[in-house]
DNA sequence: AACATAACCTGGTGGC
DNA sequence: TGCCACCAGGTTATGT
């Protein structure tokens, strides 16, 4: 489900019902996710909720003497509910607060997790994170010179979080057609100049996704049950065999790094 | 260090 | 209708 925008959605969604409430229970139903969740967990009720951040794709639920550090996975959901809503199949952790509401954790894949981040103390999963996406420490010149020497594909390469967070399958995609270089091709092999406009066109993408409420493939929504709306922006994504917008030439697809790639083999090289 | 691959898990889809 | 193979938004662990 979720890449940097369909997080940062979620985050925008489930805030200001968060914000200066106080967490009154904490209920895990199951705890086999990624992580087994931490049973300090209950250390947050009674406590109030002081500003929920974004790191990567990790969400931070700061109440003071910790940061309860949540990420979605592939299939994970975020709803803010009545406390009182019948849960289904799959709803793994509630936080309940004073409000009457409740924050409904879903993950029908359990790749997610659920972390506890005493103060002062970093995540082993939120260190050695590259920059933040739309900000200016990521731009092509950092895309330049970490490719140097490297044969990987930039697909891959775009995708790693060690070079940049936040860019997942569909966005790499898109933003590889926007600056018309094939996904496939060795990073080192890709000049400063054609990396400016990569990095501008990730900037870009994830920007007008967060805008339009994330991309709802299958099960994606925001916090209020609607769907994101970029779906229908996407040019290669999901579009194989599909007309190119640009030239017509039919999208082709291939697997790069064990993820499903498209690409207009006109108009990327 | 760099790179490739398997693994974690469930549910939806499409073919037969 | 049923069965089965295959695919999915991410990240980590392991092997070369």
């Amino acid at each position: 489900m979720p890449e940097l925008p369909e997080v940062e959605v979620s985050r925008l969604g489930i805030t200001p019902w968060l914000v200066n409430e106080t967490i009154t229970r904490v209920i895990v139903r199951d705890s086999r996710l990624r992580w087994p969740v931490p049973l300090e967990l209950s250390q947050a009720e009674g406590l109030p909720i002081k500003a929920v951040v974004r790191r990567a794709k990790y969400l931070l639920i700061d109440i003071g003497i910790a940061n309860i550090v949540l990420h979605l996975g592939m299939s994970g959901k975020l709803r803010i509910v009545d406390a009182a809503t019948p849960t289904v199949k799959h709803d793994h952790i509630d936080i309940v607060l004073g409000s009457g509401k409740c924050l409904r954790y879903n993950d029908p894949r359990r790749f997610g997790a659920c972390l506890w981040q005493p103060l002062g103390t970093t995540l082993k999963q939120l260190t050695n994170l590259g920059p933040e996406p739309l900000t200016d420490e990521f731009d092509g010149e950092r895309l330049h010179m970490l490719s140097r020497g490297r044969k990987t594909p930039v697909k891959s390469f775009i995708m790693d979080n060690d070079t940049v967070v936040g860019v997942g399958n569909i966005y790499a995609n898109e933003a590889l057609f926007m600056a018309g270089i094939h996904p496939k091709r060795s990073a080192g092999n890709i000049s400063r100049e054609r990396y400016k406009h990569l990095a501008l066109d990730i900037k870009a993408v994830l920007t007008k996704a967060i805008e339009q409420g994330g991309t709802t493939l299958k099960d994606f929504a925001q916090t209020d049950g609607n769907p994101g709306y970029f779906k229908q922006h996407l040019r290669v994504y999901g579009r194989t065999g599909l007309p190119c917008e640009r030239c017509e030439t039919p999208i082709k697809s291939m697997v790069i790094g064990q993820r499903n790639t498209f690409f207009c083999s006109v108009c990327q090289r």
